[in-house]
DNA sequence: GATGAATGAGCGTTCATTCAT
DNA sequence: CATGAATGAACGCTCATTCAT
């Protein structure tokens, strides 16, 4: 096994057991298991069990990063951007729910919390698409005039709740389903119109 | 002290380090010196670790139903409900974060998904006015008609989202911005009318 | 509940819980749960749980010894009293199965061995009819020129060893079994006569 | 420290212990420490204590079994096959106390009713050269025609009670001696012949 | 005197990490 | 390098004993 093999293996086991059993139901000796390798090697590709988590979810990101930007185009129109990246985000998450169970896990966790304050706050940028779209979108006065914050809140709260929920059985997502969910994020978050009875 | 007072201490006690460090960062004997009691002491009130964490959130949610209730009326408008219930669980937060953290920690947990399957799907019904509201909502053809679990999403997952981000101190929630995010949330769930430009 | 009273039912939910479940998963506040009494009250009537197993082994050896001598008579033959003797230990080992029980678990214990110490080897003497037996049939040229703690062991060996199998469901001991289980013994205890083909 | 010497310490000291203070009083770090290995470590080798005691029972069953078998030959007089076994039991135990105590200790609990059970009862057969001498000899009317279990008792009860005696220092088992008890089992045992004075 | 809540040392067991091979 | 046996601190939990009421 190449190098590279090893430590595909050993995320991918780590990805499996976390989502599956949560970081304390996943000790390292199994994954050095499942991944096919020594416990001690783990040692060699992460510095310690934290590392490796953090590593992992920062490889997800990036990779789930990249599948958000298919299709997308700036040149779009704020509401068809916005539909086209949450519903391929709800795509991802349930078509690699071991990748939803492991972002999860990952977010409501120490380093989740940490994570998203180098986000929201700090100077780490240039890699969000989201905060873009929403900036323009509060700037072309499409999205309400709510701090980023609340507009992130109420589009990945919904998001991230439909996909647990579906993940976990209590729904099905078909596709009429997911798009009728996002329409109803975009209520929440486009500037409301006047309205005539 | 007295009795009560024990089981009082070691309540306040287990919820501030679970709300900090999460369940498996908030050992037995933490937990029981900052209570001020022996180690032994808490399984006089509570079987073990996991019954604890059970009754300590049926405690939080019990006083919570009992203030989202407070100058509630089933009689007025389905907005007007929404956003009372909204407000006052935000400001529960908001006021007790330390209660907003041990729930989150529990919504995270087997033990919530348990929960969550009970109250979603199961038969254990009677107690929530959230159920009710919705299930008016879309009966008066006021709320959209979305599957239940969408709706709960719709409007937990923001709020859920801003109040940890308000605890977090990644916003500050004033009057005004609470307001206008469940304002937000309303529209995202409430049945859109028919709009001229 | 007199003092008296009192300490008859620690003594009899002792005598219980320990013959059910060994010294060990017999808590001394489930003895005193199962007497009625409190926790500390066991400590008013014996100083430690030690002390009060002896003590408890002590009055069953009391009472199973007056039972033993009812009947029997030292002016009988030594076969004759032999079988008295072994016949009515067998019979109270079966009928008190739970005496039985917390017999066999206090000799198979520290406690065990110091009492055999004390009874075999140094002056408490007395009150053991066995002896009595034993010494009068070697004497007698009856019973085979062994060390007592030989034929101690000769006889007691298969006697506790049947009663403990009859308790246990191993074999069913009527009378007839029990007698012809003791004249075995017996067979090995007296001395060989001349044997004619 | 090889691994299989390690494994040899942990074994030895866990049986120098649990001989000595009983199961219960031979905790596993006490094992540890003796064994000169770290806590956990035994854990390497066995997956828990009852598990350990149970295999360090049946390595000492084992080993014992072969021991009898020398010089053991089915062809030889019931009588003789008797008092070989017994001597070298006997034998084996005096030599051996520590194996002595542990077993006893093994028998006196849940795992010894256990195991006797399926000797006794069930169909775990095929390893057991009492059972056959003891079937061999009721079979060809040498034996007193008692049920297996009663001679079992017969035979075994005086045998460890003595050797209890001897490692305890009540008697001091010489060859001439322990020759005279097996004879007096034998006399038990025996179906008794016609006798003239 | 009687109580039973409180104690805390001690138990069996786990697991992130190390390091000799 | 890769390994996996070894480690030992830390966990949840029990229970003999004490002592304020």
């Amino acid at each position: 096994m190449s190098k590279q093999d090893k430590r595909e293996e050993i995320v991918r086991a780590a990805l499996e057991l976390i989502a599956e059993h949560g970081f304390h139901g996943a000790p390292m000796a199994m994954i050095a298991a499942r991944a096919g390798v020594g416990a001690g090697t783990i040692y060699r590709y992460f510095e310690n069990k934290d590392v490796m988590i953090a590593e992992l979810f920062r490889e997800l990101e990036e990779r789930s990063n990249q599948l958000l930007q298919k299709g997308y185009s700036i040149d779009k129109p704020i509401r068809e951007r916005f539909i086209h990246l949450c519903t391929a985000l709800i795509r991802y998450f349930i078509e690699n729910p071991l990748n939803y169970r492991f972002i999860e896990q990952f977010f409501n966790s120490p380093y989740g919390v940490a994570y998203r304050r180098d986000k929201l706050l700090g100077t780490k940028e240039g890699c969000n698409v989201f905060k873009e779209l929403f900036e323009d979108g509060i700037s072309r006065q499409v999205m309400k005039d709510l701090p980023l914050v609340i507009l992130f809140d109420l589009a990945f709260g919904p998001i991230l709740a439909v996909a647990r929920d579906h993940i976990l059985g209590f729904i099905t997502l078909e596709d009429m389903l997911i798009s009728r969910t996002i329409e109803a994020c975009w209520d929440g978050i486009q500037r409301q119109h006047i309205i005539t009875e």
